[in-house]
DNA sequence: TGTATTTGACCTCA
DNA sequence: TGAGGTCAAATACA
């Protein structure tokens, strides 16, 4: 059996022995913020599940698609491969544009290119830091225009910044973090909500890992998490995907709203930290640990 | 006048 | 050979 279906049982596993949990509770009148717990525990396990099949379903198909193109090789788009040095590390999420029109994430980008890209609708904008002489920060990022959403854009950093100018908002930020699977086809999202210290949403960001990314950059996972701080509160112990996820729940991160409550512990993030950072420090949200995915 | 953006040309790579 | 990425001169703007 292969290791992903192994988990997928797990998963499945635990879900029974949770709902098996709930009914007790509900035989026996418990606390509601418990019973709330375990159905969003469940709702998270089955979740997790479909997405681990789903992705499986999703590789199976890409890898089919690729052996009949491969017959008809007429047809197929050549793709220039990402070279190895930027590989290292790209993030790519989904940007919603600023009230003046740029996407601001706390950097200064210089651009210095503007491309059509074959198939797309809509140019790519190509950024570099303002400090790359002066500094010699090699940060690069990319800029497209979503085809299926005008009001979304594609966003692909390359490189670290090397440089200290930031420019950032100079508040605390908390973070609340939904996984959302949606059709293979659209990619796989995990939506992010910045919220203000009264934990109020002021703005919403989403990660889009698309299948593309996870085939060729697979660290694309790995670059966002959150620091060990969090994690050692007990924040962002209820990592996706782990197998262990129910046991690191505490019922003290219990009691809000279902889709909130697993995922949606306030993770502070200081002053200093800019929006770069502040996606990089997503690094942990998603933990693949374990090596299902990519075997 | 200094800085940022635009855009055609050139380079790299599959 | 063509797509994607970068360069750099021309241009725009504050």
């Amino acid at each position: 059996m292969m290791m992903e279906e192994k988990l997928v049982i797990n998963e499945l596993e635990l879900g029974k022995e949770l709902a098996n949990r709930l009914m007790n509770n509900l035989k026996h009148t418990s606390s509601v913020d418990s019973n709330k717990t375990l159905i969003s525990d469940i709702l998270r396990i089955y979740q997790n599940a479909i997405f681990m099949l789903s992705f499986n379903q999703d590789k199976n198909i890409l890898k089919r698609s690729l052996e009949i193109d491969g017959k008809d090789s007429k047809n197929v788009f050549k793709k220039r491969k990402v070279s190895e040095k930027n590989t290292e590390k790209v993030k790519v999420f989904v940007a919603t544009e600023q009230e003046n029109g740029s996407i601001d994430d706390g950097h200064c980008w210089r651009k210095y290119g503007q491309k059509e890209i074959h198939g797309s609708k809509n140019p790519r904008a190509y950024y570099r830091c303002t400090h790359r002489f002066t500094q010699d920060c090699l940060a690069v990022k990319q800029v497209q225009k979503s085809d299926t959403d005008p009001s979304l854009f594609e966003v692909k950093y390359l490189g670290n910044h090397t440089c200290n100018n930031i420019t950032s908002p100079k508040t605390t930020t908390n973070f609340s973090v939904s996984l959302t699977n949606t059709n293979i086809f659209e990619g796989n999202r995990v939506h992010v909500t910045e919220q203000s210290e009264d934990m109020k949403p002021t703005k919403s960001e989403e990660v889009m890992i698309s299948l593309e990314d996870l085939e060729n950059k697979k660290n694309i996972f790995r670059t966002f998490s959150f620091s060990n701080h969090e994690i050692e509160n007990g924040v962002w112990k209820s990592n996706l995907f782990l197998g262990n996820f129910v046991e690191d729940l505490s019922p003290a991160t219990s009691g809000s709203a279902i889709t909130s409550e697993v995922l949606s512990a306030p993770a502070a993030v200081e002053n200093s930290e800019t929006a770069d950072s502040y996606f990089s420090s997503l690094d942990n949200i998603i933990d693949f640990g374990q090596d299902w995915l990519w075997s």
